[in-house]
DNA sequence: GGCGTCATGTAACGATCGTTTCATGAAACG
DNA sequence: CGTTTCATGAAACGATCGTTACATGACGCC
């Protein structure tokens, strides 16, 4: 990874953070980050390439940034992970990040035999990022699934309504209905 | 809506749900279901029209598919309608569907101004629709809210990674803990 | 039996796509 | 100083895109 190719995917990823998707033309992005197609060719060799470096990157850097909070939590506090982590995406400078990152593991879904191993390493890592951080007596596969499909699709559903206040009120009651109930229904199956 | 035209949409759906929305140009869609992308336009004016059409008719099956679900539970029953609809989702012949309606969702939260109106409408409908359905003493917008989003994350984590088992575990866990827990905290904010 | 409306085929338009070819400037190195 | 490597520009390639112009059947209506 050259400098020069690391200061372009910077670029790039500010650019598809602010612009989506939607548009992933060699053309316009390159324009816009003040280079052209040519040198987006040269430097990732195809624009296949180029869109798996970025999600590469972004998912590395959203990867320390979770890490970060986990790090930064206070022990003594009441306030679980999940929550703290939310906050954090919903900040404005993390928003667009992980609207991105959503955008694009969808499309990866759609195209499952070009990304399937991108699919699986994903999972299987949020998985165990998961379980890492649950404490032992809820360590379980099911659960750390649920929680994740909860700041999933709420995510979207801000995402998609914008309605931050009420997404935020979900979160806070699924928080409370997990410390209502012990542990996974007591026994294991 | 003339009968050349919904049949064309049926076989519209038909297509997109088996190849998905990777490939939505006009003329390899024409080809596969028989006709030309002159005729497409013909009928449908633009793509455009095409895909919100395409759209529209697929969330008024859905629609129409949630309803008698709902009219058919067993009210002694103690299977909760989530979890109906959740089999519902994972039968072969449904997962195609809503896997498209996912991924155009997703698609359309891209480009909010475009989407601006349908993404307004969608959200208020479902919300209306998961409010009528639960008790009076959980109709509360947040934990509606809450309900669709861990169905929405669980359904898209089975489209990216299949594991059915595990997010139908989770799914019951949550049903469990939302048992466990009476009502909102038991105060209204 | 003319006549308008619906349906369809052929062909083309201009635009844009990812990528390649060819050429050159800049800079580092021996 | 010569040579090699990196970076970049200009232009074009063939493919595909959504859309349109034009022509032609098919068919019901008066």
């Amino acid at each position: 990874m050259t400098p020069r190719k690391q200061e372009l995917l910077d670029r790039l990823i500010a650019y598809l953070i602010e612009h989506g998707p939607a548009d992933l033309s060699l053309r316009p992005m390159a324009e816009a980050i003040g280079t052209s197609a040519r040198l987006l060719i040269f430097h990732f060799h195809s624009k296949e390439e180029l869109l798996a470096d970025v999600l590469g990157e972004m998912q590395a850097r959203l990867r320390r940034s979770i890490l970060k909070l986990q790090a930064g939590l206070d022990p003594e506090g009441d306030t679980p992970l999940l929550r703290v982590i939310w906050g954090w995406a919903l900040a404005k400078e993390n928003f667009g990040h992980l609207r991105l990152l959503y955008a694009m593991h969808i499309l990866a879904i759609q195209d499952p035999r070009a990304h399937a191993r991108y699919l699986k390493k994903n999972a299987v890592d949020w998985l165990e990022l998961t379980m890492a951080a649950l404490p032992p007596s809820r360590r379980d596969p099911a659960f750390a699934t649920l929680l994740g499909a909860v700041f999933d699709g709420l995510f979207i559903e801000v995402m998609g309504t914008g309605n931050r206040r009420r997404a935020t009120r979900a979160l806070d009651q699924f928080i409370h209905m997990a410390r209502q109930t012990p542990a996974a229904s007591g026994r294991k199956r």
